[in-house]
DNA sequence: AACTTTTCCAACCGCCGAGTT
DNA sequence: TAACTCGGCGGTTGGAAAAGT
């Protein structure tokens, strides 16, 4: 017969995850690594089927996550991407390493499938740009070209838990101040086995507080490079992407990155789908991209 | 201010290929 | 070889927030 069930589907919690759950399940593979995610629920007690914690930690959770704020590169990447490889979104984030697959597929349906209708219908001369469409140019002058869309910043509202390493961060910073114990025990293995809470949204990610000039919800924050320096799990990091071979895949990184001692079973299907990297990594980050990003330079829509 | 509509995205669902027994 | 599960993927949805009336 086969293997046992992954998880009993009684008593399985479904909805967001709460920042308890994200902690148990980041110190869990602070502690094991991912992978295994059929024995995450049992050993660590969270009422969350397999599945459900192997997707919390592969779009949110794991390092190397960068959220909101699209480039004009990406949009012009994942335009690209789409138009050669369909929908195809794990193939597609497989060349926006710091981006997953949800995202991706996100950001395509809410923004640049619309963009694109709207892109077309302008180009059509048939169809002369309405006052709408007119507006909409100039807004994306000067609100996405100029300056970082406010639509994709990651300026939600604060008051539901938002879900993301800045999050973790907070919560564990007050967990580790109360129970240093513990906490130490975490931190050294944090020391030889490396970090899971690398934020990489230095650049795209601020909290709202900080945002709205105030400083005060940030206060007590430890910084991204506290973090950085006392849990450094670097095992858990991206995988180095060797664009010289083209051999290994980026994107779910760590999947990748965890994956690389596990059997052939075990690594993304996209694998199979994904055409030989070094052809098209050299033509769309050398040419194409350059081409892309020249287009929508040129045109008002991107 | 209150209500309705639209937008956005985190999470779920169901399917598939591959591995296990 | 059959029966089964796992991990991964793409499509879809529920509900909160934002925008509009």
């Amino acid at each position: 017969m086969g293997r046992p069930p992954c998880c009993d589907k009684v008593g399985i919690k479904k909805g967001p995850w709460t920042p308890e759950e994200d902690i148990i399940l980041v110190s869990y593979i602070q502690e094991h690594g991912p992978g295994n995610w059929r024995s995450v629920p049992t050993n660590t007690g969270l009422l969350r089927c397999s599945k459900s914690c192997r997707l919390r930690w592969t779009n949110y959770l794991r390092p190397g996550i960068k959220r909101g704020n699209f480039t004009p590169h990406e949009e012009g990447m994942i335009i690209h991407l789409q138009a050669l490889l369909g929908n195809k979104w794990a193939a597609i984030a497989s060349y926006l390493p710091q981006r997953t697959d949800n995202d991706i597929k996100n950001y395509w349906n809410t923004h640049l499938k619309k963009k694109l209708k709207k892109f077309q219908s302008a180009l059509d001369p048939h169809m002369p740009p309405s006052d709408s469409t007119k507006s909409f140019i100039n807004e994306r002058r000067s609100l996405e070209i100029i300056t970082p869309s406010p639509s994709l910043s990651l300026n939600h509202s604060s008051s539901t838990y938002a879900s993301s390493t800045e999050n973790i961060s907070r919560l564990l910073e007050g967990w580790m101040r109360s129970s240093p114990k513990t906490n130490n025990k975490i931190l050294q293995q944090n020391t030889n086995s490396g970090a899971i809470l690398m934020d990489n949204h230095h650049q795209a990610y601020q909290p709202k507080a900080e945002q709205e000039g105030g400083g005060g919800g940030g206060g007590d924050l430890v910084s991204h490079e506290e973090f950085e320096s006392i849990l450094s799990f670097e095992n858990l990091n991206n995988a180095a992407w060797d664009k010289s071979t083209g051999d290994s895949m980026p994107g779910r990184a760590s999947q990748a990155a965890a994956n690389d001692d596990k059997p052939e079973k075990n690594k993304p299907r996209s694998d199979n789908n994904t055409p030989p990297l070094s052809f098209l990594e050299k033509w769309l980050l050398d040419e194409s991209a350059g081409q892309v990003e020249e287009m929508m330079e040129l045109s008002p829509m991107f």
